[in-house]
DNA sequence: CGACTCACTGAAAGCGCTTTCATGCACGTG
DNA sequence: CACGTGCATGAAAGCGCTTTCAGTGAGTCG
């Protein structure tokens, strides 16, 4: 029942077509060496029978699987979405087939993940962020297999990364913060551990507090996962405090919305009592009332040009190139000036 | 320099275990009928080697893929995330692996991934809604390749299905909205050109309209794809009207948030001035201003039992089990009543 | 007009694994 | 002691494709 039908190989095309294997495999992989009366018949052999490559067999006599991997860490929001999406369209105009995993922001999984996209013949991989198990990279070495990173970007650091730089994003943004007059601030970060984006983003803060005179001690910080609960929570434990924050700066929009929609709930107006920001300008933020101050990451763009850059490097054979892309800040209506009096 | 290192092969490890390939392979895949020292050297070799199965080779030879493939209409929004995201943890737990693509809501590329996946060996396809060409399930059933159909579910319909019922869930919210005292409607409905979904959802307004004596052709439609701007612009032309609707129901959740940030830049009040209506239920009608009304799916309960009923098809080899799960209409606060007098 | 080139095609090896079939061996049994 | 039994292993075929190597015939050139 379950194989009642063969499925047709490469073998029945040609003898339905009359002529050898070999020139049925030319015929689809390399049409201009074949003539055309050939490829005709060919053509009409593999509608007639409804033809279609197996893959497995292809990956093992080429060598090549066409297939691109990617491990993120969470398909649960929209942070890498847009991103992935774009990365997907361009890997197909290139002939590629993506292959996504989410990692749960778990090393341990990450570096399964990494084997099991490899088992799989993956031509190259794309990974978020720097900070991983060295053996995970001497792994992707020693098998060869191309890799490049994205969502992350530091000058001077040799591995290839299509990104944007964390730190100075967050440093920037904070700057903004200060020129609206604000002293008093409050952060919620992702989590720091493993995670270089984050820890760059905090790092941002504390940096540019220190260059303006403020210890970063004195400053509550709450780190927590991404998720808009969390955010909200974390959010309502840092307005506790006696002295309240002019500012809460978050680590992205997912923990940025949780807070917004918090303090609406408890009857906080945003940016009059007190100012949030957001980091990663997902739609979210655009949408959310009163539209999220943030960080906007261009990620259709650094999907579409992680794509490039890897099929590159699969197909030349050459070391990955660097990229860094420009962030824009955006100070929208979630943050308010605080006279300096 | 791509190639300086070898890849360690099953031959390999069989060699420098001292043992046969054919011992080798049932280490790896039959542990139970190797004795427990040939288990050891097989694993000690494993790990000096740094070995990792051929998948390529293993699918040829054995015929199993261990791979399911997934093909949603779009991965830009949220819609389908939770439940693909569920669906993939919970295919993990059995083994296997997901591939997902995107076919952008075109018939088109869904019929062109259906083969891609196929012939890289998908040994199960999950598909949203019912209706694609006819070409399509029979290029499935040829091939023998178990197929389940999310996202939705028709009563009596033969193909396996696990979902809800589109039509009767709208019909049930509008139910509701009708009984808040609306009479005046207004659609915004997603594109029902080969949406069965989007079609039923509208349906399921229509329908109830007409039990409740308003004539469906009274109530301006307007049909576009699912995006925030979408919505928004669609809201802005029905209010533009002389006589404007008391309310806007919304083919899904992404078209009422933009139908509601909308709303509040013409300085409308939701939902004094005018209610809205969702469909889904994702986490943006959660945290949207006002909170969304809107059909609550249980996104990742669908995509468990969908890995778990794919899973017993593809391993039993029997035909698929329908299952409708329940919905669950909330009333928030985008939704206010209308004086009947 | 013989030697060459060129465009096209075929034969066959081999990719890395699984699985069938055969074999060896240590038992327990009549 | 001859035999069947069951466990653990090995040898070898073969999965469906690509690619190298070797033609073949037609056209071109000195």
């Amino acid at each position: 029942m379950r194989s009642r039908h063969r499925v047709p190989t490469l073998v029945d095309v040609a003898k339905d077509a009359g002529i050898s294997p070999a020139t049925v495999s030319r015929s689809l992989n390399n049409p201009d060496i074949v003539s055309k009366e050939t490829l005709e018949r060919v053509q009409t052999a593999v509608n007639r029978l409804g033809y279609t490559p197996h893959f497995g067999a292809r990956y093992m006599a080429a060598k090549r699987s066409w297939t691109i991997g990617a491990i993120i860490p969470t398909m649960e929001n929209a942070i890498f979405a847009k991103g992935i999406q774009a990365f997907q369209e361009q890997l197909h105009e290139h002939g590629y087939t993506l292959l996504v995993s989410s990692s749960s922001y778990d090393p341990e999984i990450e570096a399964e993940q990494v084997r099991a996209l490899i088992s799989r013949g993956a031509d190259g991989i794309l990974l978020i962020g720097y900070w991983r198990d060295e053996a995970v990279y001497d792994f992707l070495r020693r098998r060869n297999v191309p890799f490049l990173l994205a969502w992350a970007f530091t000058a001077g650091n040799a591995l290839p990364a299509i990104g944007f730089d964390n730190r100075a994003s967050m440093y920037q943004l904070c700057d903004q913060v200060l020129a609206l007059g604000h002293r008093k601030f409050a952060v919620i970060s992702g989590k720091v551990d493993g995670n270089d984006r984050a820890a760059n983003r905090l790092k941002g803060i504390t940096d540019r507090l220190k260059d303006a005179g403020i210890d970063p001690k004195t400053v509550p910080i709450i780190e927590t996962a991404y998720d808009i609960d969390n955010g909200a929570n974390a959010f309502e434990e840092l307005m506790q405090a006696e002295d309240r924050p002019t500012v809460v700066m978050c680590g992205n929009d997912v923990l940025a919305v949780g807070a917004i929609s918090r303090a609406q709930e408890m009857g906080l107006d945003v940016p009059r009592d007190v100012s949030i920001t957001g980091f990663d300008g997902i739609e979210l933020a655009r949408i959310v009332t009163p539209k999220l101050a943030t960080v906007r990451v261009p990620h259709a763009e650094m999907g579409r040009r992680a794509a490039d850059e890897l099929v590159r490097m699969v197909e030349s054979g050459e070391a990955g190139q660097s990229q860094e892309l420009r962030i824009e800040v955006s100070m929208d209506l979630s943050i308010g000036s605080v006279s300096t009096t």
